[in-house]
DNA sequence: AGTGAAAAGGCTTTAAC
DNA sequence: GTTAAAGCCTTTTCACT
């Protein structure tokens, strides 16, 4: 097995580039279309027994390749037909500033996702609305709220053209 | 049942507002969470018996608010540590060149989210990168061989605050 | 690492309340 | 909306290669 040390990593304790081979990345693959299929039709599609995919999906899973089982809901239908994407310049760029910052936005559910970037330490977030009275009320009440803002500028989104998923080249 | 007229739905031919009530909002909650509890778990959760929590669960999936069942997979441990955000200015605003531009960076498997924003008709890209060498390498490889773009601005992303998922205050 | 058979358990559906 | 029950199918284990 290959090991090689990483720098970084936020996401694992382990700091090792796991052995991940192409029927695993087929497994994946299938599982990211419709977690549900079962053993028999993955197994169908990557060419290996269904034990054989099952001893490989539970490798995945202790590794924590594969994080959680989840649904991937439309958002629209549930009422947030609109999204905006708001870029926030923080007034200081102190650790405790930065750290309160996220805090705060972690527990608005509005909020998508949600990143630190460098440059000039600016969070990039992704806000789901129900409507533009929403979006304007959702700044005033929750946003705004949180002290330490300098500047934000919101961008409507117009259209998506892709979702988040992870890429298996 | 309330039935609503919406101007807007990119994502739906049905535009209405679906009746989701709170046990159907408990329900999803409990998916997301774990989209492979079984039904007696998301009945004890919610209150209700397995087999309405199981028709409840149908009638979301027919509806499309359940799009698909998925994995939410770690890209760290897949070799993708990070996370660059571009934003991309084009040369012309013209239907064609959106078109055009949108469909070529579809095709990107690294690109994670892309948006199409409104003010100057800039796209918003999230690209999952290796290390930044292969940011280098998409930029230069993928992203500026497509024609169009006028200017573009990147931020590596240096703390993930929260990811994508839909809001279900 | 991968395979195949067999047991344990859950899903799905129907029917009655 | 609820309970109960049946068949079917999956997952999971285990012994073997």
């Amino acid at each position: 097995m290959l090991k090689t040390k990483r720098s970084n990593s936020d996401s694992s304790e382990e700091s090792f580039d796991l052995a991940i081979d192409a029927s695993d990345r087929a497994i994946l693959r299938v599982l990211l279309d419709d977690s549900r299929k079962t053993l028999q039709e993955i197994s169908a599609t990557v060419g290996l027994s269904p034990t054989t995919c099952w001893s490989r999906i539970r490798k995945l899973q202790e590794q924590g390749v594969i994080r959680r089982y989840t649904v991937d809901l439309d958002a629209a239908k549930l009422g947030y037909h609109d999204s905006v994407i708001v870029q926030v310049t923080l007034e200081s760029h102190s650790d405790e500033t930065l750290y309160r910052f996220g805090k705060a936005l972690a527990e608005i559910p509005e909020i998508q996702e949600c990143y630190l970037v460098s440059g000039d330490y600016d969070y990039y977030i992704r806000i789901a609305v129900r409507d533009t009275r929403d979006y304007e009320r959702l700044l005033r009440e929750k946003l705004y709220k949180i002290p330490g803002i300098r500047h934000s500028q919101s961008h409507f989104v117009l259209r998506v053209l892709k979702e988040a998923s992870v890429p298996l080249a």
